[in-house]
RNA sequence: GCCUAGAUGGUGAAAUAGGUAAACACGCAGGACUUAAAAUCCUGUAAUUCAAUUAAUGAAUUUUGCGGGUUCGAUUCCCGCUCUAGGCACCA
């Protein structure tokens, strides 16, 4: 008889609905928060990345539920940002239904993994009553600045008591007040960079970005200095890196904290020539220095500017801002510089460095030469048109500690996001009171999705309410913020989601305290990481939390890898160049589209008829090929943005949520990475369809267990209790699977061995688990039954030893428990050897006995 | 370019603190059942060589990306490479 996955799982989904999984342990004290980080909800659905996620935590919680724990397991959306803007702009639906319908679709495949799931208990970072919170967050911000004495941030009326005392401060006008201010601001204004498209006249993410061309349209971009909010996460650098040793966390993780913190101890050289100065950091003292200078394209540029003539300063600009982003690597000043000792220095300002955010100057090495064997690509320019020639090395070598890690950009020029809750007087930025948040986002129908377009975004300050733009009202600020601002501090909010008067209770933050576990993927290690963390520091320094850290223990979900397909269009061209043609073309000059894969035949071969049918905007392109036109195949992280998702709903279908489950975490090892692959999955339909054939045809027995199955049975729990502690998922698979294996030869077989079985096996399988437990009558659901505990008395009892002669295996023994010493053993397997001859002997507790002649 | 990981049979992988490499599966091959197929069950399955062949089997060598090192002993530790993936600040 086959295992009908469909009636089964139908029938006890509608049975779990109405128990409350998460109340179960409701009196325990002992509670274990575990949580996913949350995904963005896309148009294309939950893919296989995600749900390895869910279904490791809800096996872990469901593991931990039944050894007493009180869990907290919840979900929630990230669901502000990019993607919905631009499918909202393309489609001229808005953000928000588009969001509303992802989530929707989410959930439901999210019950559809046979999870515990909370539903009142949701967080969505683009609903106002949470960005209410995230803006809140924002204003504690603004007003407070960091007191580098007690290290701690502190209100910034305290930093306007001290400043009061000097005498100066009364004379300064409001807007010299204010300048000061924002120098000690933890979230401040300052300009940098963005990707700037002056046809679309929009600024342009990175990833919109290939080869400096945009790829919708394939326009060029340029880099352009805008006001930009920013928060001060350098006055926390110390401290994040101090509490990295309260942490959990693997230690690749941790060193890619460190380095991306990047706390280094240098020596700051000056050199002074007759147009400025050039700060060097060097590891060394030296005072001579022979080497090449590397400066980085964003490196304070204005050095050179300042003699230079104006004709020749645009085009200096433009070529700096054509350095970024550049693949080639490309030199664009020389200069001859002298040292001390009349020898050249040469500086170069090359994107050499792919990382536009290196601190100043780099020294290059000898062995670095290949830099200069580029000499092809070396522009010169600037040595042309001035001369810089007497330098001088300024004497004074000062110790100084740098850091990677510079304070973080906190605006983004866009509409999907939370509005940041300030409005402007006189050009002096003033935050909105937190009675009157949220600020909402107001709606828009235009296609062009603008706070700036939008004539009612000023604030009245005396009804504090939202008004029309008019020459007596009070501008608001025209930025969003960016997606990691509502994604910072969720973990708190999950805790005490529905407080209308506090991001998070006293009461209740003592008890579920911080996260026990945090799963999430390795790409945001660096980001998401650091910047919850820093968020949780500042929060804690304005007394909203009490602990030092928010995630206790990380692990890292291993990304799921599959196939992507790309095109290659030519820039300013409306055509498409197959793949094994672009080496004719300059790289610069190519914009990588990716591409779905259901227009893929033949391995990498595109069909061109049934993509244009789908992609109208491509319709009058030429594609050139020689035979078939191509695409670069390759293999990367399952992402929206790279269209190679896989959604796991027909493989549900086909298989059932139990195999699912199952399937997922048996395919490897959870933090490591994996492709996708599906073949696989008919061991493990196999497997659940044998339990299934099994557990009706049997002969159960009511009685004690005798010695060789306490032994079995023992050691069955102590290996899958081992399993999960370390998060080996795919090998507590494959001891369910020994372990049945064993007993099915069995035909008679006493109930409290399936029991055991079951109740184990549950967590990860939970549907089948519950149809067979009421099978073997029982009468309440199996989530209400205990992990059974481990008799010591059965576990270990004999040790295996081998014995070994020159380091090759002659037999296995087996020591019992109480004879298990070094005299004991030697002594006994010495008897058969000839002692004259012996070399050495090895011996190992518990392992080894080697002997060499 | 810099940073962080990874690499084990035909495939996914396992191997606690350096101690039997390849558990558990998939696939494949052969067999049983069946008119046939599917399903199920059984057997074999890292490679090479040798011995033996009615059958069962036995023996040796090599093997954890490549090249070195430490050690009685290395998939595991150290050094140097190669390739792949992720991150590099506006994808989330």
């Amino acid at each position: 008889m086959k295992y009908n996955f469909k009636k089964i799982e139908k029938k006890w989904k509608l049975k779990h609905k109405k128990i409350n999984f998460f109340k179960i342990n409701k009196k325990s004290k002992k509670k274990f928060y575990i949580l996913n980080m949350i995904p963005y909800p896309s148009g294309y659905g939950l893919h296989v990345g995600h749900s390895i996620g869910y279904i490791f935590s809800d096996i872990i919680a469901k593991y931990k539920l039944r050894c007493g724990y009180k869990i907290l397991n919840p979900i929630g959306f990230d669901s502000f940002g990019l993607p919905a803007e631009q499918f909202a702009i393309k489609t001229g639906k808005h953000p928000e239904i588009i969001i509303k319908k992802s989530i929707k679709n989410y959930i439901k495949q999210i019950k559809n993994l046979g999870i515990f799931l909370d539903l009142k208990n949701i967080i969505n970072t683009c609903n106002s009553n949470y960005y209410k919170w995230t803006q809140y967050i924002f204003i504690k911000l603004f007003n407070s600045w960091y007191d580098n004495k007690n290290k701690k941030a502190k209100n910034i009326k305290i930093l306007i008591k001290k400043l009061k005392k000097e005498k100066k401060w009364e004379k300064y006008n409001n807007k010299k007040k204010n300048k000061i201010l924002n120098k000690y601001r933890l979230v401040f204004l300052k300009k940098s960079f963005v990707n700037w498209c002056p046809y679309l006249k929009t600024v342009l993410s990175n990833d919109e970005i290939y080869n400096n061309k945009s790829i919708r349209g394939g326009y060029k971009i340029i880099k352009k200095k805008m006001l930009q909010w920013h928060i001060r996460i350098t006055k926390y650098l110390d401290r994040l890196l101090n509490d990295i040793k309260y942490l959990k966390w693997s230690k690749n993780i941790i060193n890619s904290q460190k380095k991306w913190i990047g706390k280094k101890k240098v020596f700051l050289i000056k050199i002074k020539s007759n147009v400025g100065y050039i700060k060097l950091y060097i590891k060394k003292k030296k005072k001579n220095i022979k080497n090449i200078i590397i400066m980085a394209p964003s490196y304070n540029i204005n050095f050179f500017l300042k003699n230079i003539k104006k004709k020749y300063k645009n085009e200096f600009i433009k070529k700096i801002n054509k350095l970024y982003n550049n693949e080639e690597i490309k030199i664009l000043i020389k200069t001859n510089l002298l040292n001390n000792k009349n020898k050249k220095i040469n500086i170069y300002i090359s994107n050499y460095f792919k990382n536009k955010y290196i601190k100043g100057v780099y020294i290059l090495k000898k062995k670095n030469n290949n830099f200069l064997n580029k000499k092809n690509n070396l522009i010169y320019f600037l040595n042309k048109h001035f001369n810089i020639k007497k330098i001088k090395i300024l004497k004074k070598i000062k110790k100084k500690i740098i850091f990677n890690l510079n304070d973080i950009v906190f605006s983004r020029q866009r509409y999907w996001g939370e509005p940041i809750p300030i409005y402007y007087k006189y050009n002096i930025p003033f935050n909105i009171k937190k009675k009157y948040l949220p600020l909402k986002l107001p709606n828009i129908n235009n296609k062009i999705l603008k706070l700036k377009n939008i004539n009612k975004w000023a604030w009245d300050i005396k009804k504090n309410k939202i008004i029309n733009k008019s020459k007596n009202s009070y501008l608001l600020d025209i930025n969003t913020m960016p997606s990691f601002a509502g994604s910072n501090w969720y973990y708190l909010r999950f805790i005490d989601n529905k407080n209308k008067k506090k991001i998070i209770s006293n009461k209740k933050e003592k008890f579920w305290k911080t996260v026990d576990l945090y799963i999430g993927g390795s790409e945001h290690i660096n980001g998401h990481l650091l910047y919850s963390r820093f968020c949780y520091k500042f929060l804690k320094d304005i007394k909203i939390v009490n602990f030092k850290e928010p995630f206790k223990k990380f692990i890292n979900q291993g990304l799921i890898l599959y196939y992507s397909f790309s095109i290659f269009r030519l820039y300013k061209y409306k055509k498409f160049i197959s793949y094994d043609l672009i080496k004719n073309y300059k790289k610069n000059n190519l914009i990588k589209i990716y591409i779905k894969n259901e227009f893929i035949i033949n391995k990498n071969e595109l069909n061109i008829k049934l993509f244009i049918k789908k992609n109208n905007e491509y319709k009058k392109f030429f594609f050139k090929k020689k035979k078939e036109f191509l695409c670069l195949m390759k293999i990367e992280k399952m992402s929206k943005s790279k269209l190679n998702i896989i959604n796991p709903n027909s493989i549900i279908k086909k298989y059932g949520i139990d195999v699912f489950r199952l399937y997922q975490m048996f395919i490897g090892p959870f933090n490591k990475k994996k492709i996708w692959n599906i073949e696989k999955i008919k061991g493990i339909y196999k497997f659940i369809n044998k339990i299934w054939n099994y557990f009706n045809n049997l002969n159960i027995i009511n009685k004690k267990l005798n010695y060789k199955e306490n032994i079995l049975i023992n050691n069955f729990i102590y290996k899958i209790n081992n399993n999960l502690k370390f998060f080996n998922l795919n090998v507590s698979i494959s001891n369910f699977m020994k372990f049945f294996n064993k007993i099915k030869k069995k035909k008679k077989i006493k109930i409290k061995i399936l029991k055991i079985f079951l109740i184990l096996f549950s967590s990860f399988s939970p549907y089948i688990s519950e149809e067979l437990w009421f099978l073997i009558k029982n009468k309440k659901s199996i989530f209400f039954e205990k992990i059974p505990k481990i008799n010591k008395e059965f576990i270990n009892l004999k040790i295996k030893y081998l014995l070994m002669f020159n380091n090759k295996l002659k037999n296995v023994f087996y020591i019992k428990k109480e004879k298990n010493k070094k005299k004991y053993i030697i002594n006994k397997y010495l008897k058969k050897i000839n002692k004259k001859k012996i070399k050495k002997i090895i011996f190992k507790k518990n392992k080894i006995l080697n002997i060499l002649f």
